[in-house]
DNA sequence: TTAACCATTCAACATTCGTTGAATCCAATC
DNA sequence: GATTGGATTCAACGAATGTTGAATGGTTAA
């Protein structure tokens, strides 16, 4: 009994099997892939699934999990850094703590992780359990963005926030997705793999856009 | 041979089988319904699938379709009157021509447009297929859209443009998908549903984006 | 060496899937 | 009344699905 004592090393079967679903998932969608389809790929039985996670449904949730966690903590990390340098901090800050280490996972680390942020567009969009599954794993780190945005926009209308955070939520889950749709409209003029070019324009973007709605309270 | 002479009044159980296959899609995806779940909601055998519409996908591309037109008539319509009043428009008014017949069509007519955009949200979304599907029934029109906001923002970049559009058409998907999850994030505050509300802060909070980043062009 | 035990595979299960050729129904035409 | 032809159903196909109980492999502990 030993190999994996304490969840330190995890199996290396384990991992494969969960980077292969990460990026199968991402690309189909939990119903468009089969499990022999990562399986195979893996090069191990299906019925390790079942062993390992219990289920399918099981697989995707693990995988969900452990991305969000790590990103959950490096978000979380630098909204404590931008609120320590001045708090209440500008807006500008506060977007870019969220956006940011997304930004810096897509384009220096290992490319599963654009396939994890691909998959996590899907689950955002999910008229069925998307909403459920985002406030599990997101929701608490969200508030403490919320808080500080709050605390950037005094007098702010509650729902006002919360709204606006809603299409920051839209316009950074589609951007990640990668659906290379803009590359076609623009004629070549933007390529939606060009991640840096786009969070230089998002964070102004949202943060000109929860100014203008969460400021002009008076009328 | 009568009954569907010019396609003029189309066959109610063909229709039928669009609009639930239109429900049961938005709600658990493609890959997620069998033709046996509409078929048999519908009370018809699974073999008039194949006759209607060839296949599975002949009947999701066809359903995509059907509402696209519509909805892109309107849309065309609706920037058509506001270059009519005032060329260039104002940018808040063009944003408005692109979202407003989308809220129309939500809150006033038949339920079925609900299920149809929470479909769309998730095909923007798809990494697989979802931009070229989206290009293939959006484009052209999008398209005008552009032209009329590149006249609006003299001077603007050509990749700015595109780009806030693309952030647009992400908190615009992402907030007709309904997904229930700002009602559990907000506490109750806001209602996924309310579409009313986030209408009036959408064309706001887009367009301060918009001229935040296509007008700062001096630096 | 043996016993224990986790890790992995084997083999098969009961369903469900999309598709399809042939049969049937039914209204219009001759 | 017979015939035509489109609309619809019947019945079944082979393949693929997630799951699972039992068997095997390999390493550790006694």
């Amino acid at each position: 009994m030993k190999r994996d004592a304490g969840s330190k090393a995890p199996n290396p079967r384990k991992k494969r099997i969960i980077e292969i679903a990460e990026r199968l998932f991402a690309q189909r969608g939990f119903n468009g892939v089969s499990l022999r389809d990562i399986t195979s790929e893996a090069g191990v039985d299906v019925a390790l699934v079942k062993y390992y996670f219990d289920s399918k449904q099981g697989l995707f949730d693990a995988l969900l999990k452990r991305r969000a966690d790590v990103l959950n903590a490096e978000r979380a990390e630098a909204l404590k850094m931008v609120l320590q340098n001045s708090d209440p901090a500008p807006v500008e800050d506060i977007i870019n703590a969220f956006t940011q280490p997304i930004l810096t996972r897509i384009v220096s680390d290992d490319p599963s992780w654009r396939a994890y942020f691909g998959l996590l567009a899907q689950v955002n969009n999910n008229p069925e359990w998307g909403g459920k599954t985002m406030s599990r794993y997101f929701d608490p780190l969200v508030r403490q963005f919320i808080d500080a945005l709050r605390n950037a926009l005094p007098g702010a209308d509650e729902a006002d926030i919360y709204w606006c955070y809603h299409f920051l939520s839209g316009a950074l889950t589609l951007t990640f997705a990668d659906t290379r749709r803009i590359d076609a409209l623009s004629g070549g003029v933007c390529h939606s793999s060009d991640f840096e070019a786009i969070h230089q324009r998002l964070v102004p973007f949202v943060s000109a856009g929860f100014q203008n709605i969460c400021q002009n309270k008076g009328k």
